[in-house]
DNA sequence: TTGTTATATAACATATATATTATATAACAG
DNA sequence: CTGTTATATAATATATATGTTATATAACAA
């Protein structure tokens, strides 16, 4: 049941489920409730709360006929952890440029300078 | 030329993909130097590129023959934006669990208790 | 039990993604 | 100019995603 990167960023991709999502921030749903703004067919909003939840984005409950759902933690840590990469080399990259700005506004050390 | 969430996350989503952000991680690279790893055709390389460029993860700049790559911040950015929204509720979410946990450990104010 | 409600699954059509090979372009080396 | 190198694009095959309708399941209400 671990999220799969492949599978977290392919549920994210889709503006069904984002919007599904931000629904869910707001407070758990069951899922007529979560398809009645949709124009769209409930079974194609239970695929979709499918790959949200096999993704590691939401969490169901049983309650008698209903499966109210949530927001699970597991996928955003996973995006989160993976694009820490990437945030680190930017950042990098931006101290590097800060590095050769500042290198143009004062005179840098030079150590191997050829006549001019 | 802003990336869209959609193309963003689209983009994330292939495993290929994030192989040459992990490299481009370290450094800036060329189309071939990025390929070469990999036991993948080159315009299917090319591809991937453009892809990662479209979601503004990557910008690439003309030397000559070549076109090197290196990370863009701004698919990052527009990512961790929209998952903010996410991060908070899931934050929230994780509060009301302690506020339930503190309640169970000490008794309750119990406002409104209706006869034992 | 019987009808109704909430949700899931199956079958299917269509769109989109991804890879391949062949070819175009454009800079460089000679 | 000519051949070579780096990259992009076109044509095409195949796989995957996404939606629809029809139907199954399972709890609830009467």
């Amino acid at each position: 049941m671990t999220p799969n990167l492949d599978t977290t960023f392919a549920a994210l991709a889709d503006p069904t489920r984002r919007a599904l999502l931000a629904r869910l921030a707001r407070e758990e749903a069951t899922v007529m409730e979560l398809a009645q703004p949709f124009s769209m067919s409930q079974p194609a909003i239970s695929r979709h709360l499918k790959v949200l939840e096999e993704a590691g984005l939401i969490l169901r409950r049983v309650d008698g006929t209903r499966r109210p759902c949530r927001l699970a933690p597991d996928g955003v840590a996973a995006v989160d952890q993976w694009l820490d990469m990437l945030r680190t080399a930017l950042a990098r990259n931006y101290d590097r440029l800060d590095q050769v700005l500042a290198e143009m506004a004062s005179p840098p050390k030079n150590p191997k300078r050829k006549a001019p």
